[in-house]
DNA sequence: GGCATAAGCGGGGTAAAGTCCGGTTAGGTC
DNA sequence: GACCTAACCGGACTTTACCCCGCTTATGCC
């Protein structure tokens, strides 16, 4: 009995939970989110609904382990890729990097992201993973007399918020044009923020 | 035919307008927003279920008009109310004096603006007031070579968002404590972006 | 004041989210 | 290998957001 993790979900339930995450990544490719039905879902993965709802919780929750999945891959590059994501630059070109990656990353995934967001159900927000990053990197730039915990909380916000707005509201904003502005006024807000005297 | 607003709604509709806005404050201050359905509204209200939906969009409509009717109140104060919060004084401290009066805001309607947000429906988001009131203070405060459109979005949810979620996510965080390290959080961060020297 | 028209209105209908509970099966124990 | 328990599974059921289309009524013109 090796429990490296104390594995919680039994084996048949997490080969349910990759069999409907498959299905639900094909369906979204074929036929867009809003055609991403429970009962469809169910129905293609050869599953009844009571699963699908025990696995994830609600429809929100299954976008939101779409998106976990896909952040996965972005969260390991930035512990153990190639700087400056990654470790060994300096803290502040990490932060700026990150930016980077992480308004590319929802630029990719806006559709999943906003399907995510769900009203009705508390469960459905959760603490950004961005939101750990950011505390780690602004504890390595010196800050005095600043509340890391709520600074790491207002830049990952201020990262996000605008550009899902942006990505939100017009058709499709595809292309680096508009994402470049991002970039540059993340950019600029970190080096304010980390008191980077441009000037 | 005084169209000093181009009237675009009938009176009837005006009316029944402002029958519902009545209808569901009182509803939801009786049972609370999870409880606010569309039929329980229309019945209420002795109007229609078509009438509730030409009027609103949506559900998360309701809630948007009801956060958008108090949202006027603050409005009135930043405008034309007394400073610093009022015009007359510096813009940095009227920056400051919003975000206090934004996280007193937010604390109070939260549950409203919480039944706002709706991945499925596009009308929901909206540039919030916020973005434009930062916009024009941010714009006093001379700040050379940033782009003011962006930051003043990035500001916008760095106020919002971490309090939102922490609003959202806790049972009821009533009381000034948690919301007074927002606050704090707030001025560090407008300081640090308009290059007020602390140290 | 009657009329044309366009907007408003109503409530029944549909589809999809989320719940429930009886039957089934995996996984550990003796 | 048999048994026990707890977790899992399925699909019928309920609730509710949202659509639709024929009826009603406000408003401007003759």
């Amino acid at each position: 009995m090796t429990w490296g993790t104390p594995q919680p979900e039994r084996a048949d339930a997490a080969r349910n939970r990759q069999v409907l995450l498959a299905a639900a990544r094909e369906l979204l490719a074929e036929a867009g989110p809003d055609c991403l039905t429970m009962d469809l879902l169910a129905e293609r993965s050869g599953l009844g609904k009571g699963t699908v709802f025990r696995r994830f919780g609600s429809r929100a929750g299954i976008f939101q382990a779409l998106l976990d999945d896909s952040e996965r891959e972005l969260q390991e590059r930035v512990l153990s890729g190639p700087p400056p994501l990654g470790p060994g630059a300096p803290a502040i070109d990490r932060l700026i990097a990150y930016g980077t990656a992480r308004v590319r990353f929802l630029a990719d995934h806006h559709a999943v992201a906003r399907a995510t967001i769900d009203g009705r159900h508390a469960a459905g927000r959760r603490r950004p993973l961005s939101e750990i990053h950011l505390r780690v990197l602004l504890r390595e730039v010196h800050l005095p007399g600043a509340d890391i915990e709520v600074l790491a909380g207002q830049l990952a916000y201020a990262l996000d918020g605008p550009l899902l707005l942006q990505l939100f509201a017009g058709p499709e904003l595809e292309g680096p044009e508009p994402t470049a502005r991002f970039e540059a006024g993340w950019r600029d807000l970190v080096e304010r923020v980390c008191g980077v005297s441009g000037a």
